[in-house]
DNA sequence: GCCTAACCATTAACATGTTAAGTAATATGA
DNA sequence: TCATATTACTTAACATGTTAATGGTTAGGC
């Protein structure tokens, strides 16, 4: 079933789609964070700004987006949210007036110390139900899987 | 390095973030497709709607957001648009007016034939740099972790 | 020093992600 | 059968994903 007759070879099962997996996986993942991100009225890509930012002084902006996996157009709309927001600081450089060094702010430093605890318990109940050790596994597997594909980019 | 001094437990290193790695490799996988994405005119959702269509006969739209992993108001924009291009056709069902079947339309069915052995070509390139066996346990395991998550959400 | 190329961030335009509200059709129960 | 709740889809509003274009800023060759 859920296949066709035609000349060629037949096509790939939709099962067998690596970037359907992949999503479907996250999307399980975050359905377990995204109540409380919502709680403390923040998006998942606010908190990736925040959480890359805590503990790391200024980060320019391309270092930034690649920390955070966002391109620059979408960091550049979420730092003047954020920035609105009082939950970081921005700056041009002194050195180069080309780039932006962005900042954690105390209002930032405060939301992120205060809905930790919150993503932690999600990681907690997340090992409880997968495996501590096959959750360390995957992110082995993904790690290595990454080094495989960024090499060599056809 | 990398780390503060606080009060309470350290804060989880920014590299163990379980939708970060998912999100990371995803997006290392659809690097790989996304020119001939844009070589056919068409997003990587509009593609998942053909995909999922393909060798199905007529669903239901809300079946068919399941497949393709998209919220409904998501693919009601898509097919929309898919509609307006004539990739897919829509009527309401005979049973029930309030739910609407959407098929693959003969043009989108072009479409999506045309493509297919340049996405398999990539496939095969994945698996050439990662390894065939390491794909199909990575399949294995996300699907074990989604088993594992969607059994009693919280 | 000056012109040009390269660089970095932002803006623009269109498509999608996400949540809430709206609309029409069906099921339910008094 | 009639009011009500439920269901399925759509719209709306705001935030982000994605690619192209814009605008300052610096670097290099001359």
């Amino acid at each position: 079933m859920n296949e066709e007759k035609h000349s060629g070879a037949p096509m790939r099962d939709f099962s067998r789609s690596l970037p359907m997996a992949l999503l479907r996986a996250r999307e399980a993942v975050m359905d377990r964070f995204r109540p409380s991100l919502r709680e403390f009225g923040i998006t998942e890509q606010q908190w990736r700004v925040l959480r890359a930012l805590y503990g790391r002084g200024e980060v320019e902006t391309g270092a930034l987006a690649g920390l955070c996996c966002l391109l620059t157009p979408s960091l550049s709309r979420i730092l003047k949210h954020l920035e609105g927001t009082g939950l970081v600081s921005r700056r041009p450089a002194p050195s180069d007036q080309r780039r932006t060094l962005v900042a954690i702010a105390p209002a930032g430093r405060t939301l992120l110390e205060r809905r930790a605890p919150h993503s932690e318990a999600q990681y907690r109940a997340i090992e409880d139900a997968f495996g501590k050790e096959r959750v360390a596994a995957l992110y082995e597997t993904l790690g290595e899987l990454l080094n495989a594909l960024e090499k060599r980019k056809s």
